[in-house]
DNA sequence: CACCTTACGACAACACCGTTGACCTGTTAA
DNA sequence: TTAACAGGTCAACGGTGTTGTCGTAAGGTG
């Protein structure tokens, strides 16, 4: 093998496919997003990305050692697109709201990247860059620099986890998706209220709730503790 | 096809495989996890499945349908441990921490189980009882019904959107990790102050706390915002 | 005890997957 | 003009989930 790779910007004999297209690492990470946002996570695979592509799928490995570096340099590339969406307002916690909301929504689309973001470091720009912006935001909002890391590190990896459970039950088509909600009425909306008080109780709200996402509230749990705690710290009676 | 799969209840041929076993459903599911905790979570395939069990792969589909199938059941059986393992005080707050840390434990071996626990209704037994349970810690601490479910929604999906991503880097071999936190130190470490300040300033406690899970620390957050609304409610100062 | 039915395990095949080693050729620098 | 080699291609390996078909042994029935 001799190692495959090269380095990525010293890339000189550029020779068109069969097909006729000029292979580069940004078309390659494009192609494999427009895939996905078409076809869904599911549809991405080194042989229909090649076909896609125009070119042999073995192609694709003169770029990226295997498919979770590509997926790293897809979820880089969401990084860079979310964060150049994003308008900070200096309100830190509306700004976080804000930005927590648009990474879940990125995410959502590519949750295999979201995955591997999370515990692999890309070490790429876009990533740096995001980790400088956001731990700016919360000492510039007065927390102490643990503390700050861990929140954002909390924050962050929320977001990401969130993306990856709930873009598995949009990828669903429609008519399963109802088919669900079909069953949650059917079992849960009649269980007796002797056997199961607290359910039949709370049932209604059950049905409206469990469709939708929870990664909303669980974001606006996650702030309101943290203003809780800067809170006190400014007030001097930190734990 | 005919639909291969039977009642699961009313099963009465029960003829011996080739290798001498007597399959079950619950053989099969025993065999699963067996599997997984001890090969990991990518060890789970329906032919390694059939080979441990002694059987052939496609025989499983005469008890589930689909590998999801068997994963749901795989999730309430863990569910139904979970539930088993934890002895609840009184103390809602403290209750809801344990069963938390119990819940991610259990399900950070399984991730496959838990992505599809939280967007699908399994409806078996244990999903019932676990649901009961904890909305009724929630309305017996207080908890108006809707928001009790707003927040055992939140709590359920935290746990096990932490869990899925988490296993995704307790599964790497001992040396990848810590090639993974080589590369933090080498990058992020080495950024310099005057164009990375928030980075520079922190780099020590990113160090420390980004090779841990940030789900206990996102845990507490989220108990200690509903104990806030909790005691805002009992104020009679709702929002 | 012998017979029939049929549940259920086995087999073989299909279409897909990621990955690699060997090969061949167009591009480029000298 | 030519030689080197980057980079696209081919074929293959061993894996995956899933299904149509078939044989047989278990169970109920007489």
């Amino acid at each position: 093998m001799t190692d495959r790779v090269v380095p990525s910007t010293a890339r000189q004999r550029r020779r068109p496919t069969k097909q006729g297209v000029v292979l580069s690492e940004e078309l390659i990470v494009e192609t494999a997003m427009r895939l996905i946002e078409e076809h869904g996570a599911e549809a991405l695979s080194v042989r229909r990305l090649g076909r896609a592509l125009g070119a042999d799928p073995s192609s694709l490995y003169r770029y990226f050692r295997h498919t979770d570096d590509l997926m790293l340099a897809v979820a880089d590339e969401l990084i860079g697109r979310t964060l150049r969406s994003w308008r900070p307002t200096g309100d830190w916690r509306a700004d976080l709201r804000d930005l927590g909301l648009r990474m879940h929504a990125g995410a959502l689309a590519h949750p295999r990247a979201a995955v591997l973001s999370s515990h692999r470091v890309t070490g790429r720009d876009h990533e740096i860059q995001a980790v400088e912006t956001i731990i700016g935001v919360l000492r510039d909002a007065g927390f102490p620099d643990a503390e700050a890391v861990r929140i954002y590190h909390a924050f962050v990896d929320q977001a990401l986890a969130f993306a990856a459970l709930d873009s598995a039950s949009t990828a669903l088509p429609r008519p399963a998706r109802e088919a669900e909600a079909a069953v949650w009425r059917a079992t849960y909306a009649r269980l007796p209220a002797d056997t199961h008080p607290h359910i039949a109780a709370t049932a209604r709200h059950l049905m409206t709730d469990m469709p939708r996402s929870s990664y909303p509230m669980a974001l606006d749990l996650l702030l309101s503790a943290a203003a809780a705690r800067l809170a006190e710290i400014r007030d001097g009676t930190q734990t």
